[in-house]
DNA sequence: CAAAATAAAGTAATTACTCACTTTCTTATG
DNA sequence: CATAAGAAAGTGAGTAATTACTTTATTTTG
């Protein structure tokens, strides 16, 4: 009687372009879902493949979630490294790091989920390394724009470059946290300038007449 | 020849005991491990059960995790509240607060892995309830004792207390994924201090003369 | 047509939980 | 006070479900 065969035309595609296909897909899943619980399946779905063909374009798991930290840490750096540099006043420079960089979580909700997730794993997957890495430089930026700032005269010379770096990002988390606790991701860009100034109000230069 | 049965005399305990002694052993693995790694024959094992025997304790491992949930809320509150108490000046009573979250954090280290765990679930579990819970009240007691400080005028009346209460928590998050990239945990204590002080300066009144 | 992409079914390993049975503890009674 | 009986705690061997990864055969495309 009928069809045999609808032939079901399949569209066919470049490995590359599954790969970071399916690299946004887990990006994507991960604002609903723990990564920690996402399953090939899961994924292979989400991209609109058979979960044997992924296989096909990621050796196994793990090489996939190198590929996804690589991803977020590529991104992250990137827009919020460029922002700063826009920036003459080290004090401004931070302060756009930190609108941009909550303002990427605001739009990737899973990344904060993504990243701590790494690091709690044990031994040394190629995922942890990269996310500590890009933690660790993230660091390093925040102490020489503080430092920059110190030599502009607007940034207390007295302060402690270190725990002002480790502030700046437990500051971040904490946003975090509390968007996890509340639910509402969309709240955190509202919280972030009131959270940095605050932030910003324990190394600031206090000059009496400061000029625009 | 030799003994056809050595009897070997197992010593049972009561439910009540084993529960507890079951909760400590998760918290204690923890450290070590990724929460969402950790299965009923390793947590068994721990406890020198055999992995049958946990399910005569627990009836499924979403009550263990509720009663590790409630474990962590008591002892956490109950420290962190009962030194804050000890202090009549607000800012004294939050740095200690401060510093004994962290020396509760450094001699159990696997407790933020919990928390952030429970939190990134989906859904609305037990576990996930409490800890929740938990954070809002801890949220609360700092923010009154902000208020409090204001009236005593050791805290600037100008402050943003909501903001601050993030700040606060967001200062112990960077502690602790900053104890995470390094993996030395001891380092916490250390860095504690300084980074609650410059916490402080950011909220500080600052009088001429400060009376001890 | 040949190579690459895909589907679909299969496999071995893992895991939460169950079950049938044994060992220890508790307690009431002669 | 000894002891038998029942309750509680424990074992060890399942089981069904899930999951990362494989294999085989089919479809698309340069």
């Amino acid at each position: 009687m009928s069809a045999n065969k609808p032939p079901a035309k399949r569209t066919y595609q470049s490995t590359e372009q599954r790969q970071s296909a399916t690299v946004e897909a887990v990006v994507q899943l991960c604002a609903e879902q723990d990564p920690s619980t996402l399953t090939t399946a899961r994924i292979a779905d989400e991209v609109g493949l058979s979960q044997g063909a992924l296989f096909k374009h990621f050796p196994n798991k793990n090489s996939l979630w190198e590929s996804v930290a690589a991803w977020v840490s590529e991104q992250l750096t990137q827009r919020v490294f460029s922002v700063a540099d826009q920036h003459e006043q080290a004090d401004k420079a931070l302060e756009a790091m930190f609108l941009a960089h909550i303002g990427f979580i605001a739009r990737h909700p899973g990344i904060p989920r993504l990243m701590l997730g790494e690091l709690q794993k044990p031994g040394n997957s190629a995922a942890k390394r990269i996310v500590r890495q890009t933690l660790a430089n993230y660091r390093q930026k925040v102490i020489s724009l503080l430092n920059l700032g110190i030599q502009q005269h607007r940034i207390t010379s007295t302060i402690d470059t270190e725990a002002a770096a480790v502030l700046y990002l437990g500051a971040i988390q904490g946003l975090v946290v509390q968007g996890m606790i509340g639910g509402d991701i969309h709240s955190l860009e509202q919280a972030a300038p009131r959270i940095f100034r605050l932030y910003s109000a324990s190394f600031q230069e206090v000059p009496d007449a400061p000029q625009t």
